[in-house]
DNA sequence: ATAAACTTTCAATTATTTTTGAAAGTTTAA
DNA sequence: TTAAACTTTCAAAAATAATTGAAAGTTTAT
């Protein structure tokens, strides 16, 4: 397999990846192309490369900085802007659980609170119902602190040790 | 709150989360009737409650059911089938963890490791694809390999002190 | 073997999401 | 201040995904 196949290749394979896990095609593909890019890439570039109009870009662009995992860089002597991703894997990923628990977890388990203490009257349905969210509600919540300590868990001695012993 | 708001609300955010993760509204919809439901629930009764149609139902079950996280059962002197959702939260995880990572994980490592092995000639960029898709395919590894060993992880007394040395 | 009771399938329809592209906005240089 | 070089916005269009419903398929009882 030649360079521009492998590279083709993979910006598919991320983006598929991406829109599966609630992240749009287009901006896995962009994040995709900044990541094996060694150097940051104009909105131009990326249009070209993934052939997406100016508007597509400049959008996806925008989203994959409000996940804070790419960023604008300024060079000298140009006006326009250049783009690079975060490319700290660690980091990457703690943004995106981060990010992902902020969005999406932290909201439903609010909810999951709110639904889970209703006053259970007497009907076995009801009682179930409130034994069944109650125990989702701790279990979302143990999930998402687990999330959250990965980063940490990944750079200390500790996490380093039970990573091993979990191989 | 009364019983049938939180009922339907806790419908309604399950639905929601569950499209943001990959699975579809419905799928999660009915995933999240059977859970609350102290008893199997047939296909007629989860039309009436989602209002939707018999073939939605039908097919949204069976994706269920692929997933191993919903199953049949059958009442004695009843020709209809009715319906059970997986209710332990551990076994839930640990089949949704199992199959996300057959469906998805798996295939995407497969292409990770083709691409990242192309033999990189002398220049920068052909070097920096390679590296950092190598990198890549070790991050997407490792944690594939901690989803794995997640349940485990639940099910033994070091993950128990871990976890509560987490909180 | 037939019919009743039920489930599955799938082409057509509908709903949702993404993309486009041109107009409006912004920044910089002169 | 003006104009060139660039980016953002957003309504309309296109693409994609989900849903319907009726016909085909199954199973069970008689």
């Amino acid at each position: 397999m030649e360079f521009k196949e492998a590279k083709n290749k993979f910006v598919q394979t991320w983006g598929a990846l991406g829109s599966q896990w609630g992240i749009n095609k287009t901006m896995a593909q962009i994040h995709a192309l900044l990541m094996i890019s060694n150097e940051a890439v104009s909105m131009e570039d990326i249009m070209e490369e993934l052939q997406i109009s100016r508007g597509n870009a400049s959008m996806n662009l925008r989203g994959l900085m409000d996940w804070g995992i790419v960023y604008k860089e300024f060079k000298a002597g140009e006006r326009r802007e250049f783009f690079t991703a975060e490319k700290d894997l660690d980091e990457l990923a703690a943004k995106i659980s981060r990010e992902r628990s902020k969005r999406e977890i932290k909201p439903a388990l609010k909810i999951l609170k709110e639904v889970s203490t209703i006053e259970a009257k007497d009907s076995a349905e009801e009682k179930h119902f409130v034994d069944q969210t109650s125990k989702l509600y701790d279990f979302v919540l143990k999930a998402d602190n687990m999330l959250d300590k990965m980063t940490e868990f990944n750079e200390n001695w500790l996490g380093k040790l039970v990573i091993k012993m979990m191989k």
